[in-house]
DNA sequence: GTGAAAGCGCTAACAA
DNA sequence: TTGTTAGCGCTTTCAC
């Protein structure tokens, strides 16, 4: 930079000026600096300025795994709303285990301004931890509500409602649902509980019983549980003429599994799945699914975490909620040959200041 | 810093020895600076560290794009193996465009003591774009070969003709390759170049005539061209027995069309993929695939780019190749209900220390 | 509109 | 084994 500063025969505050795109630089001494940046191929030192200003430009994004495809693809939106706004992104992997998930929330990741958590194994039951947190954060996903931090989440109870409703319209009575959690306990709320309290509330709506057999317990989501608990459900006898999988993850491996027990889809057993992950595009049938908003969500949780670091630390302002837009995308898993991911139904946005009110 | 030295009433250094694990810290010194970093709750700054010592603790892994499970799943690996070494990965996604990938060679990711690569839009014939890069750099993937940085990649030539290998050990006779590149130039060697070269090998070996009709254009390797492309394939009226997709998404978009062909896999026409992604596992039928060795290629890329690093800029030693070991995976799609992951081949990593050979 | 100087928090070199 | 000092490259006063 001194280099710079000589070459352009000004001081080293007027690069830092001019680097800066301060307004109050004479055009003149900007192209001069300009000039002697290029040849030089000077570079700001990233460290020196994150020493100095105690920002780094640098965000974290905690995930469980990026091998699950939800979280890739949020991954994927995170970063693309980050360099939108010039941040980059470090990707933390902490769900493996419930004490690197701790470890993350106490430290955030290293070298960042601020947090985007997405935790597997803490819940609500751990929600005193973020009394200690002491830079900025923001989290995402279903499973620590009601804690001081802002929070992006999805409408999981209407979107699953609106999901059965949707089965029920194609007249389908018999629903059946994959992905409770075995463990349900009074102050956990996951997002089995969330969906499942929407798949019950659609069913009561339409006055249809509840059928307990009906609920099927799977824990993990992935799609050999899927595929385990479909065949479950298929060897218990139980009838039914459709599934709603907690996530798209299950409802590939439902597909599996109901394809090699023979039944036709949608013919004999509608199929709609939860997040609507890329995979779900083009299997056969192609999977009827909820889009839970995850540009919107990723779009949010990076605005809401830079107010934050702009307001800096203990700011008085209060914790907010915001449950990104969700629709039903309509595939042959539901409705046949006939239609391609044709939006049904749309639910606006929903943003609140206090996570009072917050699990729904 | 400062305080914590107060308090354990010796000076910074001691902290900073303390803190770094420096041997020679009489241990009652030692708990008492820990004590009070406790107590203080201090915590280094990352930046004034980075500032001092020039070196960050962070690198850069510069994808496609995330939503590409080949590249979710490699960020995955990559992630877990610099955790191991202590290092942080910011994640950038470059490949939606050629100048964006240019940018990122140019300048790395900010903030990161060098970077993994994996470009897509970038190929052999913009190697000298790697001559101006002035910092740790580790190339991954299939499209830049022969320059001056270190590379990582996989067996594409050998593990595509053990492939094709095993489909002929399944019998078939007519086995068409779907995901050849339209683009075909000589400088230009691509994944797709690669693996086709590895098709026709097997099919010489095994004294099986060439036909072109059997060699698919695709590009890009998605789940839709996959679909689109063997639609082409079965509207055109060539036999065929057996498929060989150049990448499991390929051969994911594939099942779907063959699916709605009417034809049974492996009965009629037996499928396998490449890289092993955790998708094809739960299809139906299983998609049985190369598995080209992703966890070697994380660790030894990032083994690698450590070395380069400590080894400073402008360092004398010559570019390295290592191309992992891979095995075929056979699954339902080729060999029906019975297997189940089963491996059935495996080839040794090669490592070399001039990128002579490097285009097999 | 520009310059001079201080200092962010840390580590390396050297001194004790 | 521990302390002292300088300075990494930048931004931020404050003065001009």
């Amino acid at each position: 930079m001194r280099d710079v500063a000589v070459l352009a025969r000004v001081s080293v505050k007027t690069v830092s000026n001019v680097v800066n795109n301060h307004p109050h630089v004479h055009p003149v001494t900007r192209s001069r600096v300009e000039q002697a940046i290029a040849e030089l191929g000077y570079r700001p030192n990233l460290s020196a300025r994150g020493l100095r200003s105690g920002r780094t430009g640098v965000i974290g994004l905690a995930v469980p795994e990026l091998r699950q495809n939800y979280f890739a693809e949020l991954a994927d939106a995170v970063i693309l709303a980050a360099e939108r706004q010039n941040l980059s992104v470090i990707v933390g992997q902490a769900g493996r285990d419930r004490q690197h998930e701790i470890n993350v929330l106490a430290n955030g990741l290293r070298q960042t301004d601020g947090l985007l958590f997405s935790p597997e194994r803490l819940g609500t039951e751990d929600v005193e931890l973020l009394d200690v947190v002491d830079y900025p954060l923001v989290l995402l996903g279903e499973r620590i509500f009601g804690g001081p931090a802002d929070h992006v989440t999805m409408h999981n109870v209407s979107a699953s409602r609106a999901a059965v409703e949707h089965l029920l319209a194609q007249g389908r009575r018999r629903i059946a649902v994959l992905g409770a959690h075995p463990d349900r306990r009074e102050n956990q709320l996951r997002a089995s509980d969330l969906r499942v309290r929407g798949y019950r509330e659609a069913l009561e709506i339409a006055g249809l019983p509840h059928d307990p057999d009906l609920e099927r317990m799977v824990a993990p989501w992935h799609q050999e549980d899927g595929a385990r608990a479909m065949d479950e459900l298929i060897d218990s006898g139980v009838e039914f003429d459709a599934v709603f999988a907690l996530n798209d993850t299950l409802a590939l491996g439902a597909l599996r599994s109901l394809g090699k027990s023979g039944r036709r889809i949608p013919d004999d057993v509608a199929l709609i799945g939860f997040d609507n992950i890329t995979d779900g595009r083009f299997t056969l049938p192609s999977l009827s699914t909820v889009d839970p908003g995850r540009d919107e969500i990723a779009e949010r949780a990076i605005g809401m975490l830079i107010e934050r670091i702009e307001w800096g630390p203990r700011s008085p302002r209060p914790p907010r909620l915001h449950k990104a837009r969700f629709h039903i995308v309509e595939r042959e898993s539901t409705v046949g040959g006939a239609a391609t991911d044709r939006t049904v139904r749309n639910e606006v946005a929903e943003s609140v200041d206090f996570s009072t009110d917050s699990a729904t």
